[in-house]
RNA sequence: GCGGACGUGGUGGAACUGGUAGACACACGGGACUUAAAAUCCCGAGGGAGGUGACUCCCGUGCGGGUUCGAGUCCCGCCGUCCGCACCA
């Protein structure tokens, strides 16, 4: 028969105009099915879609399919995370507005998004830079306000002196800002927070519900909350009179060992350290020493261990006469405890250090249980000599009472001792600090409070909402253009009436990124969420995503749940039931002799294997294949989907990213790869075109029994749904894939029949594998569907069929046959042969006779329907 | 340093709760079709040895041990790669 290939330029258009037209993705809330939201991670507009979002917003896409074509009510939006600094840059560099480049972007995106095929719900569709999306989160915002959900205080921040703005400690990376790379600075402003650290007990308890998250992802962010249990406790301190001067109050985990405290430290940020520097200019000189020295983790992590007496001395608690010097030391954190240690250098890492470069005792006061007489009198006197401190368990030696106590036996005592002097109380201590929100910059939702020199902060009134960015700004000065417009931030104080200043900090885009799941339910709604259908439509059924967001956006997303529930905008906690992260996209680098990158389009690969070589496409120089890696910018290793899609289709290139590779993992993009998925929409396109006279008419009955050939396409084609429905269930889309190649290699191979029986079994064949491949290439779905004259129905519109688990099981099977655990032979019987039977039939097996070599048979294990190992 | 994940052919990867290792794909080799190429179709293939042959044997899931009738899978100890956190007391 003639062949013609399917022309996916052509169709894809028109199945997504057909779709649009019918409006067949909008969610309806009073749609009867149970509900399903699936959402995929929102994009930046920064212009152009990226690999990366064609493999999240594919995932997303056939799980949404098939959940609507298993009659659930789903919801599959999408939205921008449109504010933030790209789009301030571009201003600077090109002067353009923010605004109209953002919105150019969204534009453009859009588009390419549409040319994918997703089944979105466009209805829903919200950009964070509209101030119908921000003036509701202004109105969040005075809730949370209201609600003590949020502070305004000075505190260090984490400065980015390119950015010009503060960044959070979650976007702090290795000492660098997470977006334009520079080395973070300290500096001491006052700033928004949101009061996520008196969460951090629930947000880490509730990590344990989360059953359908990654493992590590609840991992890291149950490092990142780092709950720690300890003593906290005050000790007397002395003068070198030796007179009373107060208490230091210190923080540990391992008051166990305080027999061993040869020393205290405090931050030099502490009080005691800042108080003692004004009478000691070599404390206030080493006080600027490590401040200078101590701004960038880099440095830190270089830094030895220094301290500075103070001149004071802690008496020991538990030892009468005894008291230890107390330095500023450089390693001791203000953020953290009470900004003071104990130190007891036998035991912890940094003390030992600290004591070793400052030549102070070191005492060892825990040692391992099984060390007796003289292996133990060895220990304590070779301790100091060892490279490394013991932290390993056992029990209490040089402590006085605490002397053979293990180590938590020792520590309830030393607490109870503490608690009864009224001197100290256990306490469990955070990692995770409150989120500060403010950002120094234009392009971001405005801080909805005005400063009054009278009445402090206020609120802006509700009826003033939103305060909407001024569109008149310039970008011509470094700095924040909101305080540099003229008029915008002069306002009358709504309480006062006097002159008063608009707050010009703007929220951390993550801010707009913590609540848009919940803004989807109603996304047009004129207060933050509708209960009705936040209820409805709550929790996020599947969240897809990258890794990279396992800290910063999930965890901000959960604080803002809760606080959005304590505020009466949400009646749940935790935003998303199921989350799945998947895997980068990377690709082969490319670099010329003088070291410039190549994009991938410029490059022409000749040869194999080792004889694989790069040239340059313009000029014919070698290139030089790097590494592969994730697709950046930076290294010129992308691929722009557009030019695959138009080449090749939007099927094609949702097939490959699905294919091989496990979701969760790294995929490798090659030109290969693609055409592989090219081939095999082709091969679909024939198989089906091919097939379609053979296969029975739709109207036909479905015959009372069926023929030996009809049975077996019958038993594939239900293999083959089971399979691939389990697959995308479990988000498995390369087994899926697999699967599916599987069940068309069997159609590719089937016998010649012309039986009725065997025309009806062929259509039922045909239309599943139509259905399962449709969620993942849906326009060659609807393509065939059509072709095939399968219903007057959308292939869209069609139900995912029921299997019939009776074609599951097959009569007869094949099992291994083991002598000493090595397979032998094989052996087919049928599926409910007793195992007296099988073990009979494998012991007449002749390569079986021969491995036993007349051994006497010592046992047989029979598992049926899996194995018989004979032992010899 | 702490925490976590992973390690299977030339490559990406399959293998459900321990039960025929290498499904499926990519790349490759051979053949058919074609004037030729592309496309397509058929065949082959973990490594090694033996046999004319349907076949048979040995080795094989990073390395070394262990548990078990049986281990890619479980346990112990190494090695390597990747990721997260990192002076958090």
């Amino acid at each position: 028969m003639a062949q013609s290939r399917y022309n996916p330029r052509d169709r894809e258009t028109h199945w997504q105009k057909v779709w649009a037209d019918k409006d067949l993705f909008h969610a309806k809330d009073d749609d009867p099915g149970e509900k399903y939201y699936v959402l995929e991670m929102f994009p930046y507009p920064s212009g152009r879609i990226h690999m990366g979002h064609v493999r999240n917003y594919t995932m997303g896409d056939v799980v949404a399919r098939y959940k609507r074509a298993m009659g659930f009510n789903v919801l599959h939006p999408m939205g921008w995370d449109s504010f933030g600094m790209p789009a301030e840059n571009a201003a600077i560099q090109r002067g353009v507005h923010p605004r109209e480049w953002t919105y150019a972007n969204i534009d453009a995106m859009r588009g390419q998004l549409k040319a994918l095929g997703l089944s979105l719900d466009w209805s829903r569709e919200l950009a964070t830079s509209d101030p119908e999306y921000y003036a509701q989160e202004q109105r969040l915002f005075l809730d949370f306000l209201q609600a003590g959900l949020v502070s305004r205080h000075t505190a260090k921040v984490n400065w980015d002196p390119v950015d010009q703005t503060v960044l959070a400690n979650e976007q702090v990376i290795d000492g660098k800002g997470w977006r334009s790379g520079a080395e973070v600075e300290q500096r001491e402003l006052t700033q928004w927070f949101l009061n996520i650290s008196d969460m951090s007990e629930e947000l880490l308890d509730a990590l344990d519900g989360l059953e359908r998250w990654p493992d590590k992802v609840r991992t890291m962010q149950r490092n990142w909350i780092g709950r720690s249990e300890g003593l906290q406790f005050k000790l007397d301190l002395v003068d070198d009179t030796n007179a009373p001067a107060g208490e230091l109050e210190v923080f540990s985990t391992r008051h166990d060992t305080i027999f061993g405290m040869t020393f205290c430290a405090v931050s030099i940020d502490h009080p005691l350290a800042q108080q003692a520097a004004e009478n000691d200019a070599g404390l206030a000189e080493y006080i600027e020493e490590v401040r200078r020295i101590g701004t960038t983790e880099e440095a830190l992590e270089k830094a030895e261990k220094t301290g500075h007496a103070l001149g004071l001395r802690v008496v020991h608690p538990f030892i009468e006469g005894k008291t230890v010097p107390v330095f500023a030391a450089n390693f001791v954190l203000m953020s953290y405890g009470t900004g003071a240690i104990f130190g007891c250098p036998g035991h912890d890492q940094r003390d030992f250090d600290f004591c070793k470069a400052l030549g102070i005792d070191i005492i060892p006061v825990v040692a391992s249980a099984d060390l007796k007489g003289e292996a133990l009198a060895g220990y304590v006197s070779g301790y100091c000599d060892r490279d490394e401190i013991y932290d390993g368990d056992g029990v209490l030696i040089n402590s006085e009472f605490l002397d053979g106590l293990g180590i938590p036996a020792a520590k309830e005592e030393i607490a109870k001792r503490f608690e009864a002097k009224g001197k100290g109380e256990r306490k469990v201590n955070y990692r995770l600090r409150d989120w500060g929100v403010s950002r120094q910059r234009y392009w971001g939702c405005p801080i909805p409070v005005i400063h009054c020199p009278t009445c402090g902060v206020v609120p802006v009134p509700d009826k003033d909402l939103p305060v909407e960015l001024p569109d008149d700004v310039t970008f011509d000065k470094p700095g924040n253009p909101l305080d540099h417009h003229p008029t915008w931030k002069h306002v009358a104080c709504p309480k006062c009436g006097e002159a008063a200043v608009r707050e010009t900090d703007t929220f951390d885009t993550f801010v707009d990124s913590s609540w848009y799941f919940a803004r989807f339910c109603a996304p047009h709604a004129d207060i933050p969420t509708v209960r009705e259908q936040v209820d409805a439509w709550l929790p996020v059924d599947q969240y897809i995503g990258g890794i990279e967001h396992a800290i910063l956006h999930l965890l901000y997303s959960r604080f803002f749940t809760r606080a959005m529930k304590a505020t009466g905008h949400v009646g749940l906690d935790e935003p998303f039931a199921g989350l799945f992260t998947q895997g980068m996209v990377n690709h082969e680098t490319y670099k010329l002799a003088d070291g410039s990158w190549v994009m991938p389009s410029d490059v022409r690969i000749e040869g194999e294997g080792t004889a694989r070589k790069a040239l340059h496409v313009e000029t014919g120089a070698p290139v030089r294949i790097g590494p592969v890696e994730k697709m950046s910018k930076s290294k010129h290793n992308t691929v722009d989907p557009e030019d695959i899609i138009g080449h090749y289709g939007a099927d094609t290139i949702r097939w490959f990213m699905l294919s091989d590779s496990p979701p969760e993992r790294d995929v490798q993009w090659t030109e290969a790869g693609v055409e592989g998925a090219w081939r095999f929409v082709q091969r679909l396109w024939r198989l089906v075109t091919d097939l379609a006279p053979r296969a029975g008419s739709r109207d036909a009955e479905q015959p009372a029994t069926f023929g030996e050939d009809a049975l077996a396409l019958r038993r594939a084609t239900h293999k083959a749904l089971s399979e691939v429905s389990k697959d995308i269930e479990a988000l498995r889309f390369n087994r899926a894939v697999a699967h599916i190649y599987e069940f068309a290699n069997t159609l590719s191979a089937l016998p010649e029949n012309k039986d009725e029986d065997f025309g009806w079994a062929l259509r039922e064949a045909l239309e599943t594998l139509i259905v399962l491949f449709g969620p993942m290439m849906p326009h060659l779905g609807e393509e065939c569907w059509k072709q095939l004259g399968a219903s007057d129905a959308l292939l869209t519109e069609t139900p995912w069929p029921k299997v019939d688990a009776e074609l599951l099981v097959e009569d007869t099977v094949t099992i291994a046959v083991q002598v000493n655990g090595k397979r032998r032979d094989e052996l087919t019987v049928a599926r409910d042969a007793p195992k007296e039977d099988i073990e009979a039939a494998a012991l007449r097996l002749e390569n079986v006779l021969r491995a036993i070599e007349g051994r006497d048979i010592k046992k047989v294990i029979v598992v049926p329907q899996r194995i018989v190992n004979v032992v010899a």
